[in-house]
RNA sequence: GCGCUCGUAGCUCAACGGAUAGAGCAUUUGACUACGGAUCAAAAGGUUGGGGGUUCGAAUCCCUCCGAGCGCGCCA
């Protein structure tokens, strides 16, 4: 029956198995915001030498406070270190503080024990307006990290089989994994998207015989493929080349066909692939049997039935798998095991594949056979896999239910018909991938105030709104270094920064947990912040200090906002289309 | 049966082992004669599926039970 090829359930992309821990991953880490996080963690190093007292393993770590009232940031080093130290911890906190306090770092105004032996920092908000400073400063470059710098990374999404339109659950991997891209070269690491096209397995055929039942006016096969493009691609194939067409005819004639669409609904949603990898040059090149006989030859593999088996259990598989079948073709595994190989002789320095939780059986299978010739380790394997839960599509409050069989099937590009790409991607970037998401069709579609995107972009809107005003009214920006960011006073201005502040450490955790819905969240709540501080702070005002101060403080933010969106691959616009709301006839 | 991923407000989801678990939507109540009201403010809403354990501290880590999704082919 082969895999239930559930259409919006991205069936077909190719699946793999849970998280790798962390310790597996390319370790980043997460930087604590900019600057002030440096130096305040020297002082904090500086503070224990001076009390007398160890590091604890790992260093000291400071980390921003989630409250107003508990300061800018908070340290736990006291709870973290009274037991090895054998005093009760406020005490530890207590030697700390003094001896932070006693070689205050800059910034700093005083500190504050709380809690079970939190140390709390309040420092000045001068540290913020350095902030801005760093913002507009890095000329495009604020949040960047360097953790990553150095490596290679071949990001393998998507590649779903080449028989017919990605499926409207294949657009989470398509913005997911251009927006992990995005998020791995932040971190500094050169990145490549590549597309892996499953071309030279039986699929194709059955999508073949599929194609040709159509085109002989029939019903495909039981095990085919029943959805109406076929139907569609039979007489555009008819119309093309006639009446007398073969099978092997139809087949590359619609593989080019399909393959034709697939990169056409990846540039209307903005994801371009750098290699769109042919199975079938593993083949014409022999690549195969080379690596089937580095597996012998490692001593990893026995024949039994016929059949020539790779011994994973004993390298930590579930079971022994097929890598010759009995009539000498080689299994989807064999395939896969060399083309992973291929990745790798090309110079990557990492594989990632991103795939859909259904296919999460055949991750052992790959990283244990690469293993066994001598790609990847058990504490680090190759490639990394990360596993998405599957998207459940929704409709009039009811789950649409998948039937291949009745050509029923949700396509990528229905969705991008009824709304803006931007839409479909942030809507799939908006939870992580681990949970299983729901895809409400009747909310994406409707540009509501449901929809996340529209709040965010026009958060950027109203900045570029300002600009232009500000323009109109003949107020020009003055060079940063005149200007006296000491103005800004006001708590929703201080707010703002806060989260400027954390933007990088936000990247990079984005980056070492191959999250990038954590850019999402990030950037929902700025755009919040700035609609709070729009609706209480005037811009352009009778005072030029100020004034100048905040359209630089407005500039920061459009940089912040500006720059996760792209990201996550959604466009900034200056301006909104505005929505009547007057004469909407679905409206309440 | 075995394995993987999950279970958080009415709904959809956040939360590097940290303090009082946060947003949006929905509900209720308010707010512009100035930069775009696709906005803002407030209220209400929780035993983080249940039970044990580790820890100064658990939604987070461990064990167990319940529930959900997905796997367990000489298919790809």
């Amino acid at each position: 029956m082969g895999t239930p090829h559930v259409p919006w359930s991205c069936g077909d992309i190719r699946g793999g198995v849970g998280h790798c821990e962390p310790a597996q991953r390319l370790r980043i880490r997460a930087r604590e915001p900019p600057v002030i996080a440096d130096t305040l963690t020297d002082a904090l190093r500086a503070a224990l030498a001076a009390a007398g007292l160890p590091e604890p393993e790992g260093g000291p770590t400071l980390e921003p406070t989630a409250r107003r009232e508990h300061g800018d940031f908070q340290t736990n080093v006291a709870l973290r270190l009274a037991k090895a130290v054998g005093e009760a911890p406020r005490d530890v906190a207590a030697r700390i503080a003094a001896a932070l306090e006693a070689a205050a770092p800059a910034h700093l105004e005083r500190t504050e024990i709380a809690g079970p032996g939190f140390i709390n920092l309040f420092l000045a908000p001068s540290w913020l307006h350095e902030v801005l400073a760093e913002v507009v400063g890095a000329d495009g470059g604020y949040g960047r990290g360097t953790a990553l710098a150095g490596s290679r990374i071949n990001l393998e999404f998507v590649s779903a089989n080449p028989t017919g339109p990605l499926h409207a659950g294949g657009g989470r991997w398509v913005a997911v994994g251009d927006a992990l891209a995005n998020v791995l070269a932040a971190q500094g690491a050169e990145v490549h998207r590549e597309y892996y096209l499953n071309d030279a397995g039986n699929q194709l055929d059955t999508f073949a015989r599929s194609l040709m039942a159509r085109y002989a006016g029939e019903e495909p096969p039981e095990d085919g493929y029943h959805g109406q493009y076929l139907v569609d691609m039979a007489a555009r194939l008819r119309a093309e080349l006639g009446d007398a067409v073969d099978e092997a005819t139809a087949r590359e004639w619609g593989y080019a066909a399909v393959l034709a669409s697939l990169k056409e609904d990846l540039a209307r949603i903005g994801v371009h692939f750098d290699t769109w990898f042919s199975e079938r040059t593993l083949h014409e090149r022999g690549d195969v049997p080379e690596v089937l006989a580095q597996l012998v030859a490692s001593g990893h593999t026995y024949e039994r039935d016929g059949a020539t088996w790779l011994a994973s259990e004993a390298l930590g598989d579930q079971r022994d798998r097929v890598l010759v079948k009995g009539d000498g073709s080689t299994t989807y595994l064999a395939n896969d095991l060399a083309y992973h190989r291929d990745k790798m002789r090309r110079g990557w320095t990492h594989l990632i594949d991103i795939w859909g939780a259904d296919h999460h059986g055949q991750v052992r299978s790959l990283q244990t056979g690469l293993q066994a010739i001598g790609i990847g380790t058990p504490e680090a394997p190759e490639p990394e896999i990360i596993l998405g839960q599957l998207v459940k599509l929704e409709r009039g409050g009811e789950l649409v239910r998948i039937s291949k069989r009745a050509g029923n099937v949700i396509t990528l590009a229905d969705i991008l018909d009824e709304v803006d790409p931007d839409v479909c991607r942030l809507t799939f970037l908006l939870q992580g991938i681990d949970t299983a998401q729901t895809f409400d069709l009747d909310v994406v579609t409707s540009q509501s105030m449901e929809n996340p995107v529209y709040y965010v972009q026009y958060a950027h809107a109203r900045v570029a709104s300002i600009a232009r005003r500000a323009t109109e009214a003949g107020v020009v920006r003055a060079p940063l270094a005149t200007v006296d960011l000491s103005a800004l006073t006001h708590e929703r201005e201080l707010d703002l920064l806060r989260a400027l502040a954390e933007y990088p450490s936000v990247l990079a955790s984005a980056a070492e947990l191959r999250a990038p819905h954590r850019v999402t969240t990030w950037v929902r709540d700025f755009a919040s912040r700035f609609h709070g501080f729009y609706r209480d702070c005037r811009v352009i005002t009778d005072d030029p200090v100020l004034t100048q101060a905040r359209l630089w403080l407005a500039e920061a933010v459009r940089i912040g906002l500006a720059d996760a969106l792209g990201i996550l691959g959604v466009h900034a616009p200056d301006v909104m289309e505005r929505l009547d709301g007057d004469d909407d006839e679905a409206g309440e």
